[in-house]
DNA sequence: TTGTATGCGTTATCAA
DNA sequence: TTGATAACGCATACAA
């Protein structure tokens, strides 16, 4: 049997209330008397129990992080943003994978929630509207790590437009003006908003070309992406892409091709996971802070965990450009 | 104020208990009063708290996943399989990274276990001995993704120094005589047996070389050791290298320094994540099952949880080779 | 088949 | 400054 805190009172002498006022700080325990607490619940190696401490308190000093893959570099980087200001603040994570699917999304949230979890954070963006009904129900805080175009939730992210927006300027005043865009397919929310971003600058540039939009998740996509591409005569010069991976795909897919990268075609990805870093030749990117927004997500759930910060805010990270050598 | 047992049982007109039944999937419920006590909790979308739950059954279906770093695609990987499976069985995953320190690894059991986690697996396999006698006294299933030089845990991994030997053989039966060996310098237990591995082949082949062994942890130490190598008129034919992104690093290095891989210099690493699959020239590497890895070690602590498996067990998973670029 | 009562290990309220 | 004692929301042994 585990050591409780009545253990601990029995054997320190007094009340199992005053182990408890040792145990939180209560400064109304006699100098004495705590030493002598302490001094038991180290000699007994006593470890309070969580759970009953999450029922009497109401808080369990645990948060729940749904994620749609953790296998997804983009997201690992967020997570472990998110993971070491927890650990800074002594929340536990449980994570929970959606895969992308609504169901699970749903679920997740379910789940966390009966586990009572002290608030949530979203990694992603993908917010169905089913989850996003239940969530309305909900009262304990939410972050989005993401966008969300329901406004009682709060963000941090980067603008992706406004980062997209200056990358294409630049490539039109390059010369470009077959843009293709790819796109995960989720997302799209933010998705959609990047691509009439982009078809936004071409017009405004006085550009009559229309952006070629394709749904892409992996490596291999990109591959196959960039093949067809060929073989459909596309006159494409220049490639934004959501993903890494896929950006990845496509440009060595140029390799295969002979195709010139930056010369004839160039390639910004939106991402910047370390995969961007490796490629040879190495990938273009919007600098996204992952870590940062990870990070101060979840100082920022802390603070309306705390009630430090009641508002609904929408956190916007700065960011910069990694130009490499996919672009001009 | 959130709905509970009591207000679904005044709601049906009967008592707590038989809620707790119909819960639990109780058999001894007559069919008509489970249909209505049913029909209450989805009327009420009443949903059970975990943590009462929890304690009143000293059962938490939470389990704790402690883990070097969730950001790195090696041990994300891993950490998939583990999701996948513990999603079927409904177990809750809590997260804690170690950044492979030893302090943090303690701190994180510790934590888990306070927080009253049904099992507890790690990832890795670079146990403390500090770690270890803490271990020796929790009396939750305990599973190892990796190696332990402790016999009283269950591990689930593949024969890395086996698979090590069989590439290192090939390698010298192509005449390859001056192996540089790159390990993490974490994980001692496991990287040493394999460094005594490379040199018994190369021992059991007559050959009087000795290797060169390195740490060295991410892409940019992988360049700057290559660089080091060149500079000090290495002879170097061959590397086997504990991490993609080390071997991802020499390998381009090798491009800055006219080396031709594989025909001079021979590149084998021991782990295949996604990106040593998206390096152009691609990485030969150990087909390590890093999915399975998780999810057979979820697998395992589900039955050591349920007392369907109460022996320690080491599973050793198969593995293959991808031979690809970096190797003839 | 159902209900009552107790306990799980804490926190928190009230008295003392 | 301390100690009883009542929650917290559920599972479960025991009765009925």
């Amino acid at each position: 049997m585990a050591i409780t805190i009545y253990d601990v009172a029995r054997e320190a002498n007094v009340s199992m209330a005053t182990v408890s006022r040792v145990l939180n700080g209560n400064p109304n325990v006699k100098p004495d008397t705590r030493r002598r607490v302490k001094e038991v619940i180290k000699r007994l190696n006593y470890k309070p129990n969580a759970v009953a401490r999450g029922l009497a308190s109401k808080k369990t000093k645990t948060i729940g992080a749904i994620i749609p893959d953790v296998s997804d570099l983009y997201y690992s980087a967020i997570l472990k943003g998110l993971e070491d200001v927890s650990e800074m603040y002594q929340y536990q994570i449980i994570i929970s994978n959606t895969d992308n699917d609504a169901n699970k999304e749903l679920k997740a949230f379910e789940t966390l929630s009966s586990n009572q979890v002290d608030g949530i954070i979203f990694l992603g963006g993908s917010l169905d509207e089913a989850t996003h009904e239940v969530i309305e129900q909900y009262d304990n805080p939410i972050v989005m790590c993401g966008y969300s175009k329901h406004k009682n939730m709060s963000t941090v992210n980067i603008n992706y437009p406004d980062a997209v927006g200056e990358v294409v300027s630049d490539m039109i005043k390059r010369g470009r003006e077959n843009f293709v865009y790819v796109k995960s397919g989720y997302h799209s929310f933010l998705e959609d908003a990047i691509g009439e971003r982009i078809q936004a600058e071409l017009d405004a540039h006085g550009i009559s070309t229309k952006i070629d939009t394709y749904d892409a998740l992996t490596y291999e996509a990109g591959i196959e992406l960039f093949d067809n591409l060929v073989n459909s005569d596309s006159k494409v010069d220049a490639v934004i892409s959501i993903s890494d991976e896929v950006a990845g795909g496509m440009l060595h897919g140029t390799l295969d091709h002979n195709v010139n990268v930056p010369e004839d075609l160039e390639i910004m990805s939106c991402s910047n996971t370390r995969i961007a870093y490796m490629m040879r030749p190495q990938l273009s990117t919007i600098a996204v802070p992952l870590y940062d927004i990870g990070a101060v997500g979840m100082r920022l759930l802390t603070k309306l965990m705390n009630k430090e910060e009641t508002e609904i805010t929408h956190v916007e990270l700065p960011y910069k450009f990694n130009y490499s050598e996919t672009t001009l």
